[in-house]
DNA sequence: TCATTAAATTGTT
DNA sequence: AACAATTTAATGA
């Protein structure tokens, strides 16, 4: 099971700290353990951290009752998010995120977001690329959205969690049931299963119960 | 350890 | 959306 500091380490971001920087983020970040189904953050609530996924799985969602167009994320262990609501200070959420099995979640203060971002280049250079991905990825879903087939979109979805700089280390082994896997898509569960039995017979996935196994990133990403 | 049951997930219509 | 089949997890003998 991962920790915290080897999260950290891991990341694009980690690497750019010095041995000072590094304690300070770990004795400031607050780890919490987040049930399945449980809220890492809440819609509405103030934003007083940049908040990483340790270990587990947690996915954006949208209330129906608002209606409003969010992009379907999910996060995997690696993955770190909120940078653009506290760089928007003062805001609040304007998400759910809800962890799809046990979780254990990263809280970096506010202070030391900003104190990072004041003293460390490569801090702000993973930011300023993580944001960048998010923009090719929010440009890459509207045009999917209308493109590609439904096969294709599964096989994109899937693929985008592979992303390194956003979520290094990704395991091979995606535990996602079907009906995560369509609201990432944006298909239907009836017809994520009925993809990803296309896509295992191209031999680019295997399906097992509560799951699929990426074989072949590179083939999903162009798959169509 | 095994059997039973409930819950979750999957495959199909 | 609804249904049946399958897998897993939990419970108790």
């Amino acid at each position: 099971m991962p920790t915290l500091d080897a999260i950290i380490l891991a990341s694009p971001w980690g690497k750019a700290l010095d041995a000072g920087e590094l304690e300070g983020v770990l004795a400031d970040t607050a780890v919490k353990v987040i049930p399945a189904g449980g809220y890492v953050c809440r819609k509405g609530a103030p934003v007083d951290a940049w908040i990483g996924v340790i270990d587990g799985l947690a996915k954006m969602t949208s209330l129906s009752s608002e209606g409003k167009a969010v992009m379907p994320t999910v996060v995997p262990a690696g993955g770190w998010f909120g940078e653009g609501s506290l760089l928007k200070f003062p805001e609040v959420r304007r998400y759910d995120m809800v962890a799809i099995r046990e979780t254990r979640a990263a809280y970096m203060p506010r202070a030391t977001f900003n104190r990072l971002l004041d003293s460390n280049i490569g801090f702000n250079r993973f930011l300023l690329q993580q944001l960048n991905e998010r923009l090719g990825q929010f440009i890459a879903v509207i045009e999917t959205d209308r493109l590609l087939d439904p096969d294709a979109r599964v096989a994109r979805g899937l693929a985008q969690l592979f992303n390194p700089l956003l979520y290094p280390g990704t395991a091979s082994f995606l535990q996602l049931s079907q009906e995560d896997i369509g609201l990432l898509s944006g298909v239907s569960r009836q017809r994520a299963n009925q993809s990803l039995q296309v896509l295992e017979k191209a031999g680019l996935v295997k399906v097992e119960y509560g799951g699929v196994k990426v074989l072949d990133v590179e083939g999903l990403k162009h798959f169509d």
